[in-house]
DNA sequence: TACACTAAAGCAACTTAGTTGCAATAATAC
DNA sequence: GTATTATTGCAACTAAGTTGCTTTAGTGTA
C-alpha cells in the first residue's frame, strides 16, 4: 500500500463530513472549509479517501457526484447498498437507513451500488 | 395537454433506442444517427419522451445520462424499480431484469427511482 | 391547395463538473 | 537538517448539458 501523509486539509475535509447532515458535492465542502483550498485538492483527498474506504459517493441525478462519510455501511459489507434520497427542489441527497438485497448477477462482476431514489423532500414540499 | 407532432428526427430517436442493446448516452445516439441532427434536438427529443414514459434514464456512475426505451417497466410500475448495470471499463449501461422492492419513505415523496451497479462486464472482463 | 399557427429543430454561446500535467510546497523518515 | 516524495496549487482543458433566439416544418382549417 502507497504511504499517505496527514494533512490539515484531509483533516477538514473529514470534519465537514462529519457535520454534515447530508451528503456533499464537491462544490458545497469547498464552500465549508474554514481556509482557502482548491478544488482538485478537494477531488483527490476525496478520491483518495474513497479508494481507502473512508468515504462514499452517489452520482445524483443532476450528474453530480455527492459525497458521504462511510460509518458502519462498509465495515460490515464491502459495499454500500443504502438507499439514496435526492430531493428534486434542493438537490440534497441523503443516506437512508435501508438496505437494498442485491441479487447474484451471472454476467457481471459487481463492485459497487448506488441506489438513488429521487421525489421531493419535507422541507421542500410544503 | 400539449399538442404533439412526428417527426422524422424522432422517429429516428426511436428506432435507434429500438434496435440498442444497451441504454444509450446522447452522445452515442447522436453518432447513430442516419442524417445530421442538431445535440440541442436529441435533448430535446428525449426530454418529452421521458415526460411522456416512452423512455427513461439512469445516471451513471460518470454522470452522464443513459436512454432506454420503456417497454412494460412502467405500464405496470409507473417507476422504473429494476436494476441497471454500468460497466467502468466500457461505460455500457444495461437494463436488468431484476425488479427492487422499495421501501416506503416517511419524509420524503418519491417520483423516480434509479437502481445503479457498478463493476466489470463479461465482455471487458477477458 | 394555400395559409396560419406554433411545435420542433438549429445554432452559437454559455455554464459547470471534473480532469490533466506540471511546478511548488510540506509531511515524514533518516 | 536534509532528502524523498505525497500532497497541494494553478492554469488550461474537456465534455455534458443548457439557454435564448431564430428558422424550419408539421398540422389543422378554409
Amino acid at each position: 500500500m502507497k504511504k499517505t501523509r496527514n494533512t490539515q486539509k484531509q483533516d477538514y475535509v473529514i470534519d465537514i463530513l462529519t457535520n454534515a447532515k447530508h451528503t456533499m458535492s464537491v462544490e458545497a465542502i469547498l464552500k465549508a472549509m474554514p481556509i482557502k483550498v482548491n478544488k482538485t485538492t478537494v477531488y483527490r483527498i476525496l478520491e483518495r479517501f474513497a479508494e481507502k474506504g473512508k468515504v462514499h459517493f452517489v452520482t445524483g441525478e443532476d450528474g453530480k457526484a455527492y459525497y458521504a462519510l462511510c460509518n458502519d455501511c462498509n465495515v460490515k459489507h464491502e459495499m454500500h447498498n443504502h438507499i439514496h434520497f435526492q430531493c428534486k427542489s434542493c438537490k440534497k441527497v441523503t443516506c437512508l437507513p435501508y438496505e437494498i438485497e442485491v441479487p447474484e448477477l451471472k454476467d457481471f462482476e459487481v463492485q459497487e451500488t448506488q441506489f438513488l431514489m429521487i421525489g421531493i423532500c419535507d422541507m421542500c414540499i410544503s
